[in-house]
DNA sequence: TATGAATGAGCTTTCATTCAT
DNA sequence: AATGAATGAAAGCTCATTCAT
C-alpha cells in the first residue's frame, strides 16, 4: 500500500507554504515550479493535490479567510466588553505582522482577479464572507455602543461598520505602499481617537 | 522640437487608450496586441513609441497621477472656503465614474507591482507623489479647521489627513469589490457625518 | 505453475477491458489509469502485469487475433460444404457487431503504430498470421469451388483471395466512417452477387 | 511594412510539409517543434498561420483532398470513354507512389480520429466528400457500361460503387500492411479481371 | 500482491521583442 | 514612421513509470 496522506492537509500545507511566494511574486508571476520548490515536492506532484493552478490559489484564499477569522477569534470574545475594546481591536489588528502583509497582498490580488472575473473564477466568495464577518463583528460592537448609551443613537450602523473595515483596509495598504514614511502608530492612534470622539458628547 | 512634443502626445494617447484594457486584463493579460488594436496601431509601432511593455505601463502610470491631479484641482480651489468643504470634496469624489474605476483598479496593479519591486520598475515614485498631494490638500484643510477653531487643536494633522486619504481609498476598494451590496451613498453620509462631529464640541 | 496462468489469465482479462477504452480513445489517448479504472485495480497494479504500457497493447493485439480466429472457428467448419458457403461467411462476417467494430478500430490502429514501426514495437506478426489465415481460408474455398467446376481455372487464387480479404476489410471500414449512409446489407448483398457471377459460367 | 505573405498559400506549403511527418509519425507524436523544423521556421511561427495544432491537420486533411481530386482529374475526362477504361483508373489508382502512401497513411488516422470524435474536430467531412466523389465517378462508369449493354442491368449500381471504392481502399491498406509479401500487381490484375468477368455474357 | 504518491521529461501554447521591408 | 512575420524562452499541464509501504 502506498503512503497514506492526507489529501486536504497537505493541499493546505502546499497552499502555506505558497502564500509568500504569490505575495512576493503575484499569482502570474509564480509557478508552479516555484510552488513545487517551496513545498519540497516535484512539479508533477502539485497536480496531485491541484487540477490547475488557479486551485492552489481557491485554498490559497480559503486559508486566508481560516487565518483571519481565527486572528479575530480573540477579539470576538471581547463582545461583551466595553465598547472601548473596538479600539484594542482595531490597535492589535494594526499591528501588521509579515504573515498578515503576505496575506493583505494575495488578498489585494485576489479582488482584482475578481474584478476581473471575465478572466478567473469567483474568488470573492471567500473575500465577501470574510467581510460580512468583520463588518458584523464592528456593527455588534456599534450597536452594543449605542445601548450603553456611549454612541449617538442616529448612527446608522451598517454604513459606518463598512465605513470602518473598510479604512482598515486602506490604512493597512497605505501602510505597506510607504512603510518608510506612513508612520502606522501614529495613524492608528488618531484613528482610534477619532473614533472615541465620536462617541455622543457626555453632557 | 515639435517631433518630440508629437512623440510625447502618441505616447499619451496609447497610454490613455490602453488604461481600461489593463484595468479590465491586468497588466500581464494585456498583450502588446491588445494596445496595438486598442491604438489603432500595428504591434511594431508600438515599439517606436515604447521602449517595453513595462514603459506603457510608466507612461500610463503618469496619465493616472495627472488625471487624479486634475480631477482635484477644483477642490484644489477650494482651500480658502470653510472647512466643510471637505465633505464635499468627499462626496465628490467618492461618485465613482467608470474611468475612475479604471484608474483606482490599474492604481491597485501598480500598488502590487510595486510591493514585488524585485520584479518590477518603481512605479511608486507617481503613487506616493499623489498620496503626498492628496494628504497636503486634507491636511491644510484641517489645519485651516483648526485655525478656525472649529477643529480640535490637538488633533495630529499629519496623521489624521493619512488617515483619511487612506481611508479614502478603502471605500472605493470596499466599494468595487461589491457594488451590488455596498452603499456608497450610505456610507459617503456616514463618513461625512463621522468626520463633522469630529469638530471640537461648540460649547 | 499455477501462478503463471492466473498471471496469464488476468493480463488477458486487463486487456479484454483495455479493448473498449483502446478503440474509443486510441492508444495516445488512453492512460495507465484508464485502464487501472477499467480494470478495477490500482495504477500500480498494472505494472505488476505489464511492463509497459505497449505491452498491453501487445497483449490486446492477441486478444484480437483469437477472437477474430475464434469468430471464425465455425466457418472453417464449413470448409468441407460448397462454395456459395463463402457468400454465407461474409454476410455473417460483415454483420458487424459493436465488439467488432471495436476490434476493428484497434486493428487499424495497430496497423498505423506498425507503418510507424521506427516508434512501436512490431504489432504486425499478430496481424501478419490474421490476414494469412484468412487468405488461407478463402483460398481453400476457392480452390474447392475450382475442383468443382464451379470456379474459372484460371483464376489467381492467391491473389484473389488476397484480394477479397483485402476488400473485406475496406468495406468494413468504410461501413464505419459513414453508418449512417453506407448501407451495409446492400453492399454485402452486391458483393456476394459479384462474387458468384465469378463462377465460371455453365454453358 | 512588414514583408507580405500570402497567408493561405503559406498555411498549405506548411501543411504539405507536414504531410510526411503526420504519416512517418502520427499526429500525436508529431510536434509543432517537428513541424516547424520540418517548414524551416520557428515553433512560434508555426502559431501565426495555425491556431492549434489540430488546425494544421484540417488543412492537411483539405490537401489530402484536393491532391485526391487531382490525381483523378485525368480519369473524370475518361468518363466518356468505354466502361474498361475502369480498370485502367484502378489501375494506375493502384500504382502507390510514396506520396500516395503518405497520403493514405493520413487519411487512415484521420479515419480514427473522427471515430473518436469525442475527443477530436470532424475531420470526417473532407473525407465522406472524397468518398462521395469517388463513389460516383465510379458510379457513373458503371452505369454508363449498363447503357451500353456491358453490364447486367440488374446490378445495385450504388451499392456496387460502394463496394469498389471500398475494396480500392481494402486493397491499399493491406498492400501497405505487407509490401513485401503482398503482389499488389497480380492482385489488381485479378480485381480488374475479377470486374471485367462481371459484365453482362455477350451471349 | 497491491497501491497510489511522487517524479520529470516533454508537450502545446503564448507573447514580448526584433527586424526586414 | 509603420508594419506584422518571425522567434524562442518560458509556462502550465500530462502521464508513463518508479517505489516505499
Amino acid at each position: 500500500m502506498p503512503k497514506i496522506v492526507n489529501r486536504d492537509k497537505k493541499r493546505s500545507e502546499i497552499a502555506q507554504k505558497a502564500i509568500a511566494l504569490l505575495a512576493k511574486k503575484g499569482f502570474q508571476a509564480t509557478t508552479i515550479q516555484d510552488i513545487a520548490d517551496a513545498a519540497g515536492l516535484g512539479k508533477g506532484t502539485i497536480y496531485h493535490y491541484f487540477k490547475t493552478k488557479e486551485e492552489i490559489l481557491l485554498v490559497v484564499s480559503e486559508e486566508l479567510f481560516h487565518e483571519t477569522e481565527r486572528s479575530f477569534g480573540a477579539a470576538l470574545l471581547l463582545i461583551n466588553e466595553p465598547m472601548e475594546k473596538l479600539s484594542v481591536l482595531i490597535a492589535e489588528a494594526l499591528k501588521v505582522t509579515e504573515d498578515l502583509e503576505n496575506l493583505f497582498v494575495v488578498y489585494t490580488e485576489l479582488w482584482l482577479m475578481n474584478f476581473r472575473c471575465n478572466h478567473y473564477k469567483d474568488f470573492m466568495g471567500v473575500i465577501n464572507r470574510l467581510h460580512k464577518d468583520m463588518t458584523n463583528l464592528v456593527a455588534r460592537m456599534i450597536d452594543q455602543g449605542k445601548k450603553q448609551g456611549l454612541w449617538s443613537k442616529d448612527t446608522d450602523t451598517d454604513a459606518l461598520s463598512c465605513y470602518l473595515v473598510a479604512s482598515f483596509d486602506g490604512v493597512i495598504a497605505h501602510y505597506m505602499m510607504d512603510k518608510e514614511n506612513f508612520d502606522l502608530k501614529r495613524v492608528t492612534k488618531e484613528f482610534i481617537r477619532f473614533l472615541l470622539q465620536h462617541e455622543a458628547p457626555k453632557k
